[in-house]
DNA sequence: CACACTCTGCTTGTATACGAACAATAAACG
DNA sequence: CGTTTATTGTTCGTATACAAGCAGAGTGTG
């Protein structure tokens, strides 16, 4: 009925997966901006995980946030010109850089914490207590 | 224990729902790149609602598929450049511009929609088959 | 008619995101 | 030791993504 095409497949681009999980991520990033406007999901992941791990080098940090190695290094860029990582030569590894987050950036990703929690609870919030738990399930299982 | 900050909220980024949306996405984009290189995600979104419509103005059609105008202008102008996307002025309207697809747009498309079912069916892969239908209804309540 | 308001499309600026190619360095190996 | 291979960080090119601001066109109200 306009769903059918000639090989017989009915398709709507509405029930497809990678359409309904871009969308929920535009909701969610759109809540992000709103708690967190200071850090975009990315930089605060970055931040986040070498506030975690005390220290990292460039890569490494990636691979532990799940950033492409091109990527961080514009993400890495931007934190260190405001001041919330340092970086410094790695003696063992004349490749390395390693990072560690300031006092500046360990404040801010303390004070942020809580606007986080916020984040994840409010893009929860059309779900019920037990969906949520479902969901996240079901998501983790899916990576 | 190192997850534990001074206001006394426990953090890992990892139990987040936007770092394990992200993560479940960028999966769901390289087996979309797989399995449809000629198209990215977003291009097949606009084709297929475009096909869906027979024709639609470029906010519209931007709106139909959750895309930014700014970011579809771009993405139009990509699938014009390769004959997949054809632009005629609004007589009733001129500041619109309608758009259609092309022979070879539709081509693509239907040439594209079980490839994109398999996208969709290795995304879920992981999951029973109970549990897709569970994560598919709360990921749209979720919107 | 004059005016405000809205819609449409465009442009600029910033930030991801990733493939591909690269040089420097380190490690593994014969 | 020298050769090969792997890792690290970088750069380039392409493609989203969205905020903000703009101009032109349509609509409504006084």
């Amino acid at each position: 009925m306009g769903d059918e095409t000639k090989n017989g497949q009915p398709y709507h681009l509405d029930s497809q997966v990678g359409f309904t999980m871009r969308q929920a991520n535009q909701r969610h990033l759109s809540i992000f901006a709103r708690h967190i406007p200071a850090l975009t999901p990315t930089q605060f992941a970055t931040i986040a995980k070498l506030c975690e791990l005390g220290q990292a080098s460039q890569n490494a940090l990636g691979r532990a946030t799940a950033i492409d190695a091109a990527t961080i290094k514009g993400v890495v860029d931007r934190l260190r010109r405001r001041d919330l990582v340092a970086s410094s030569p790695d003696p063992n590894d004349q490749r390395r850089v390693f990072l560690t987050p300031t006092d500046a950036g360990r404040a801010l990703y303390a004070s942020v914490i809580p606007a986080a929690h916020a984040v994840t609870s409010e893009t929860l919030s059309p779900l019920e207590p037990e969906e949520r738990e479902v969901f996240l399930r079901l998501l983790r299982k899916m990576i």
